[in-house]
DNA sequence: AAATTAAATGAAAGCGCTTACTTTTAGTTT
DNA sequence: AAACTAAAAGTAAGCGCTTTCATTTAATTT
């Protein structure tokens, strides 16, 4: 391998000129520039990056932590997070927690001790108060999808509890009075926003919350299976669902399906996030969008801009700055009710 | 930032002790280990990775090179990846290549420079001379979707021109013999392959190729309605169109349905890649499984074996071990026209 | 108890680079 | 042409760790 000693004796010059010259230091004669970049190139040199991070105390990285690497909502995410920072010419590592507090530790650890300058995390699990010590510890943080008191200018996300009240809204706007929900698991910070969104909305109708109608889901195809099942054998009744998320309303419309119920006619149904499959299933479905791929994308700009003082990370016409408001997209999913 | 120096200190042993506990290292007793953990705890210690793979000249890392890290394709083949890599207790890198060869260059140098044990590549561009030569290089490689003589060892896809061919022969077995295809693009080598397949089909049952029901497309939804858009303006008479991939297939359906024509009563439609989504729409596409998160799987499993010798890296049930069949899926939007 | 040997620990030399500091070189000024 | 100054290049000390080799310690043998 070749090491810088190899590319500076071969240019005739020291160590220390060559590093300059990688580095685009203006202490260096166009002369010697052009000399030593002769010999990198004759040499095929390679800086070690490993070697430059140690040196150097930075690491030119950034580090992102996500429950999935794949998927319709982490995928995007991800995504547009390394496009910025690729783009920003720093290196971008990722590092999937499946979910787990353990591992979510694990996780961080990881990319803790590979030194990164700058976490983008979407905690799931963390407390408020480990996020806090992570950030105090001294390294730079952009949390997505969390709100922390105390970290308010770290943090990323729509308001969920706002977007659930507005496909609440809509739904009731529509003529819905009986609502099911088939929820997320209750344990994540973004299912029981959105399970107070849906209370507001019903609170501010003056509907009462009927607990029957509500089920937990796992944000999966599955769940939404699952929670028609359940509410379908128990006799309930109910005109529309408000489902935890997309998959979650792919899963009810399915099952629904398959027992015969048509949707809207006889069920509307309203998911979240607004995934890529969202537009692409039968009955088109109507949803809040989540504009995934931007939070990826300011996320990245945030972190650069207080890391590497870099502005502008985000290429024109991309940019949303900051404003993550849920939106309804009405699709063919809900139907109006009104007599 | 604590380092081994503090530990060492702080346990009262040296350097090269400290060490040798954090590598598990059997030459040191039991009590020292204690002692030196116990230091760890409390100054809450990390090893620095950088200064670890500088010291040992192994990184302990493998690189991916992917066209994009989010989509029904390759979030799969990423997640399949880093999942069995991760449980190896190993780095995992991905960088972005965006499709074009340039990049691709610049990725792999990128994965070069942080002196990766071992990459998995996904490379559209890259001639096999290219590949060869970073081979010889020293590095260990997987290929994955190409196939290179020279380096049969190190390849990994499925057999496009045999799902194809096995596409196309499902459309004449169900009576189709005016089969347009909208194809990917042509440079790209799965593009090629799959288009050879159906070139196979074709000769073998007798039925002439009719280039005039050629259109290339894009590999996405795009180009699957701007295909159908052609072909119908065209005023060509088909029966059913054969797909680049899943994508393609979705568009040219929603350009049909739009158009009043109905898949799979009036046109057949087929795809290739079975992702997510085919099996969501409707009508549910009939496709070609290409197996990709087995793929992730079998590709990290492969180098984790070449670079560290570790066997059996993927977990008991989940193992498909290069049967990379290509496998007909047949859903609903290819009808029986046989009379 | 002395001698022998094996196990545990320590000392120190790097890994490939950056960077503060020093020296050399070349350009100005008088 | 001597003296001064600023720019360019070089020297060398780390960055935090691993690893070889030397040393100490403890266990075993006679």
């Amino acid at each position: 391998m070749t090491t810088i000693k190899e590319v500076s004796e071969l240019a005739g010059v020291s160590l220390a000129t060559v590093s300059r010259v990688m580095n685009g230091s203006d202490q260096v004669t166009q002369r010697t520039k052009d000399k030593v970049k002769k010999a990198m190139e004759t040499l095929g040199y390679r800086p070690n990056t490993m070697a430059q991070s140690l040196a150097s105390g930075k690491s030119n990285s950034i580090g992102m932590m996500i429950s999935e690497l794949h998927g319709p909502f982490y995928g995007p995410l991800m995504s547009g997070a390394e496009k910025v920072i690729r783009q920003a010419n720093k290196q971008f590592l990722v590092v999937a927690s499946h979910g787990d507090e353990n591992s979510e530790k694990k996780a961080i650890d990881y990319l803790l001790g590979c030194k990164c300058d700058g976490l983008i995390l979407h905690s799931e699990t963390l407390s408020d108060e480990e996020l806090i010590k992570i950030s105090e510890s001294g390294i730079e943080i952009v949390l997505i999808n969390r709100y922390v008191k105390g970290l308010e200018d770290k943090c990323m996300s729509i308001d969920n509890v706002k977007g659930s009240k507005i496909s609440t809204e809509w739904l009731i706007e529509n003529g819905h009075t009986k609502i099911a929900c088939i929820l997320g698991p209750q344990w994540k910070h973004d299912a029981r926003e959105r399970f107070w969104g849906y209370q507001h909305a019903l609170t501010d109708a003056r509907i009462p919350l009927d607990p029957t109608l509500l089920v937990s889901g796992d944000f999966q195809e599955s769940g939404g299976r699952e929670g028609v099942k359940q509410l379908l054998d128990a006799k309930k009744e109910f005109t529309a669902i408000l489902c935890g998320n997309d998959e979650t309303a792919f899963g009810a419309i399915e099952e629904l399906t398959n027992r015969g119920i048509k949707v809207p006619e006889d069920i509307s149904v309203i998911g979240f996030d607004d995934v890529q499959f969202s537009r692409m299933i039968s009955p088109k479905l109507t949803t809040i969008r989540y504009p995934i791929y931007d939070v990826g994308l300011e996320a990245s700009a945030e972190i650069l801009a207080k890391v590497y003082q870099i502005k502008n990370a985000i290429p024109d016409g991309e940019k949303v700055h900051g404003i993550f408001e849920p939106q309804l997209i009405s699709r063919e999913s809900v139907k109006n009710i009104k007599s």
